[in-house]
DNA sequence: CTCACGCCTTGAAGCGCTTCAAAGCGTTCG
DNA sequence: CGAACGCTTTGAAGCGCTTCAAGGCGTGAG
């Protein structure tokens, strides 16, 4: 149906519908909130005057009335990031299942941003938010400052329960996971490359590498904290390491993300001397596109992130619709490990795959 | 400041607002939105009783009683594709730099939630909409049955300028570009790697592709179109090329997407008698992170994805806010050749970096 | 045949805010 | 000294919708 061509005649509100279809204001409300309260006749009757008039209710207005509104908010630090990615696709498909509209906003891990979206949200009245941090001086600086009394719920950073549920994966336990994964796989003298200790996922990473060399009493060769945890900066760790490795001094590394993983490979690689994962294994973490589409495919450690989205999603919306006997409660999800072949014997076979899109 | 404790109570109003500070709600109204009409220590009163009490403002009336609304929203089709990540990036700036707020909306390419997430947006009275398609049989289905008012532009997408402005990118003309960059690099005998005939995109890339070897006089040797354009799709592709790439019947390739081109370049170099670029040169499109972290790294065509963004939300905003002698136009940007390894002589300098975030 | 009970439908009272005409007031000008 | 003017502030009228008490009306029971 093409669209008609009234010209510039602002909307039809209900009250229009309502004149058209011969019956009053409340009824048309009804026929949308309460369809059982109207007879199927006088249903059928207003929705035809909807379609005449094409009737699109005013959001704002029925928010502001009814005093509540159907969409989750959801702040989210970096687009680039896959990880971040899955929590969104997470979010959306719970919100969706629940009759909600997930609304995305990006704050580029701007704490001004990240401020400013979650008071649009607050002031949009949202049904609830799900906060996506990086950096938990950001969650002090935002949790001082906006005393907002929307729910919310904190994602990606576990957070003292007192005023938010939140659910985080416990990164030290993948620490632990990859690093064993390592030693379990014949690697014994080992090598850790982590990042600015302002990133606190990474510390615990680095703490589970901890654990893991400490408990199989293998030897932790090195720590590399470079400055930042991308590519470049594996490439230079890797760099860095690679007098060691060539002397067999390391014989395994666990990068704290993917991306410095591809790094580091990429920069053993360039050595022709240098076999991974014969020579040398790496592990990454996160499980980006990087470790799909890495030369050689890197095993790494995945996070839930669908998971974290979904189960983020089902606490704020139990928040905002009971918010009388909420508990907030912390989820921590266990992340899993994903070989390839940065790891594995040679001959193994090997993992391929895709994830990504197209234009 | 912590939160003020004072249990359930509802939210402060402006009602309330006005009363702490002994004036009217009009004043309080006004300090808001016309601070100059208001006299300096009357403002302050003000805000001190608006801190006071925590008052968030209430969008939705705002919205209802001006009768606008501060928000731009924003259709995506695909958060892993990092074209439109860009392309969100662009907005966001732009939006922001304009004092709106933007909201994303993620349909995962499915026409039902496109259409639904278009209603939430209308509905909630956006300032104005950026929708971007992939498909032109969504547009097609969108464009007949959503009579929007809302002012909206398509992304990605060339249309009819007859409803909407539109942005998109100039795929005949980047086909082109990275068919005479291989001829430009000395390669005759070519072959062009597709995808389905529903990826308007691809096609036009396609098009591209044949008018440059008209135009030199080049040797278009074969055209194979995967049922996908995804790294397998790629790899299957190159294997189907191997036999007369070999035999030396094919000396250049252009792929329709990156991850095809990745995929083939993998296909490819998996044959020990066969080198990347010196036998063969493959060129991609899109500039994705996959272009970047193949083996080879692998010459593409870059999409002003930021620049569609942040023309898409001009246009939209000047349509939103002088609808009356708004002119649609539909705006064609032009991709750029982004030279790497996969093209390129043997010996010449080797394009590196990362695009990657963490976690 | 009448009364009461249900089911639909109606009308009116707001939801929190913007805005505009009108009222207050301190000044300036004649 | 009074009129006229400009700057603040006020009060009230909606914005479009939800909701709830109240009104109509058809039906079954007495």
């Amino acid at each position: 149906m093409m669209r008609s061509s009234k010209g510039a005649r602002p909307q039809a509100s209900m009250g229009d519908v309502a004149v058209l279809a011969g019956v009053s204001l409340g009824t048309v409300s009804h026929v949308l909130n309460h369809p059982d309260r109207v007879t199927p006749a006088t249903a059928e009757k207003v929705l035809r005057a909807m379609a005449m008039l094409s009737y699109v209710p005013n959001g704002n207005a029925r928010s502001l009335a009814a005093g509540s509104s159907t969409a989750v908010g959801m702040v989210l630090p970096d687009l680039s990031n896959s990880l971040f990615i899955d929590v969104a696709r997470g979010a959306e498909t719970a919100a969706e299942r629940a009759g909600y509209t997930l609304m995305i906003a990006n704050s580029n891990t701007r704490l001004e941003r990240e401020s400013q979206h979650l008071r649009t949200f607050t002031q949009a009245r949202v049904a609830g938010i799900l906060l996506t941090l990086n950096d938990s001086e950001h969650f002090a600086a935002i949790a001082d400052d906006d005393p907002t009394t929307t729910p919310t719920v904190m994602l990606n950073l576990a957070v003292p329960r007192s005023q938010f549920c939140s659910v985080s994966v416990d990164n030290q336990s993948g620490g632990h996971l990859a690093t064993s994964h390592l030693i379990e796989t014949g690697r014994r003298r080992l090598a850790f490359v982590g990042g600015p200790s302002s990133l606190e996922p990474v510390q615990h990473r680095a703490t589970g590498f901890a654990h893991a060399v400490r408990e199989h009493g293998v030897e932790h060769v090195r720590t590399i904290n470079p400055a930042g945890v991308n590519r470049a900066d594996g490439w230079e760790s890797g760099v860095a390491l690679l007098p060691q490795v060539l002397d067999g001094l390391i014989d395994g590394v666990v990068a704290a993300t993917d991306l410095l993983a591809a790094g580091i490979v990429q920069a053993l690689s360039s050595e022709p001397r240098l076999r991974v994962p014969e020579d040398v294994a790496v592990v990454g973490y996160d499980n980006n596109q990087a470790a799909w589409d890495s030369p050689i495919p890197i095993t790494t450690i995945a996070q839930p992130g669908e998971e974290m989205g979904r189960v983020g999603t089902e606490l704020v919306l139990n928040e905002a619709q009971r918010s009388a006997d909420h508990v907030h409660r912390s989820v921590v999800l266990t992340p899993t490990l994903v070989v390839r072949r940065s790891t594995q014997h040679p001959g193994a076979p090997r993992n391929d795959g895709a994830r990504g899109g197209s234009s």
